[in-house]
DNA sequence: CTCAAAATGTTGCAAATGCAACATATATTT
DNA sequence: AAATATATGTTGCATTTGCAACATTTTGAG
């Protein structure tokens, strides 16, 4: 792929980019969906950014209890460091959800400052700046979404952002499976929700296909 | 203060740290307790680095219902372009919880080269990216509690951060209802579920203080 | 196309939770 | 020290939710 399309390689060139590439230790690989991108609990330090391609950050508590916790696709960043202290020992694994691409780079190069001082180097970090700093956003919003009480109202501020995004009328961008366990609760539970809110008035929704009707 | 105990400046001297308060349009605010650190209706595109005392960042709705998002202590990073999109127009603000001091920078001045592309400016953006590895960290952290479906799994979870921080025995950081509101839950609910947990020999508590009897 | 697997839809029921309303305790101000 | 505000503790009750169990539909592999 063209390093360049990317936001982390804003502004540098290919030539550069390639250069770096050794500078950061960094790695890029290809996964086919469903493959495992990394699994939390042997990862060190390394810190993914999505070239190509969707992934999820799974967790699997010791009951089987499966939590989707991040949703990545083209620009995004992950790794342990930008995580959580898995503090309960569950297994956290980033799956592609579809054939992905990952540069993989040592997060100990990142800070580090770079021995020839290379300019590229200090640009890539602001752009890496960036790239976290959208991922903060995307954390402060789930937590937006986590912090309503009532799965309506968690429904409901997921689907106006959504609204915001892409327009009153919108596809779900994950399956409905998938979007119970973004909100954190039951499937069945999230589906008789769904189908009140319908009755109520609030939305309209056929398959994945999702229109707001009302703004509160 | 001294700017050089702080994460932010480090590897930087006193002298560039004030040069680069101009070339970054820094500026450092002091706030009294209570007082509001900023509002995300008017702040911009600020980024708040928080250099002494502690802050809290408070959502309320339409309804009057309060939530704690993040909670801020020295070395903490936040701002209106790190937090989330405020779909619902609710009132969100950062409200210092002791005298605190802050630092403003203009966000647009982070990423942008530094026109004398001055190695402390460089250094600074690497040490910045540190502080705001860290706030995810603590993002996806408070998303890990929220995303457990009951209030004794989320204090649990809660506790064992805690426990793993400071011991098995430490004091609560915040009140019990600053707790209620930062787990999401019902005051009085949560209060109803701890007892619960005493009874059950999950934990022992007294006013603030806590002993984490169990791990699981 | 056929079949198996995964996703989705539905329902009853028990448990957890939010809410309101109140009592008590602690902290802060004057 | 008194008065006020704020924080904490408690309880009944209606609602929401999770859970289990099952039916139906869609998807994907062969």
């Amino acid at each position: 792929m063209k390093y360049s399309e990317i936001n982390l390689f804003e502004g540098i060139s290919e030539e550069d980019v390639n250069r770096m590439a050794i500078c950061f230790g960094a790695k890029v690989k290809k996964f086919r969906e469903g493959a495992t991108v990394c699994d939390y609990s042997d990862t060190g330090d390394d810190v993914g950014v999505m070239l190509e391609g969707s992934a999820s950050m799974i967790r699997t508590d010791e009951n089987g209890e499966v939590a989707v916790m991040e949703l990545f696709s083209a620009g995004d960043i992950f790794g342990e460091v930008l995580a959580f202290s898995n503090e309960a020992g569950d297994s956290v694994k980033v799956v592609a959800e579809s054939e992905c691409e990952v540069m993989f780079i040592k997060y100990g190069q990142i800070t580090k400052r770079c021995e020839k001082a290379c300019e590229p180097h200090s640009r890539l970090v602001s752009n890496m700046f960036g790239l976290i700093a959208k991922k903060t956003l995307s954390l402060s919003q789930r937590i937006e979404i986590l912090s309503k009480k009532t799965t309506r109202d968690k429904l409901m501020y997921y689907f106006q952002i959504l609204a915001k995004r892409y327009g009153e009328e919108f596809d779900l961008p994950m399956s409905v499976t998938m979007l119970a366990a973004y909100i954190c609760a039951d499937r069945s539970a999230m589906t008789r929700e769904l189908s009140r809110m319908q009755v109520d008035g609030l939305i309209e929704m056929n398959k994945k296909r999702i229109k707001l009707k009302k703004v509160a």
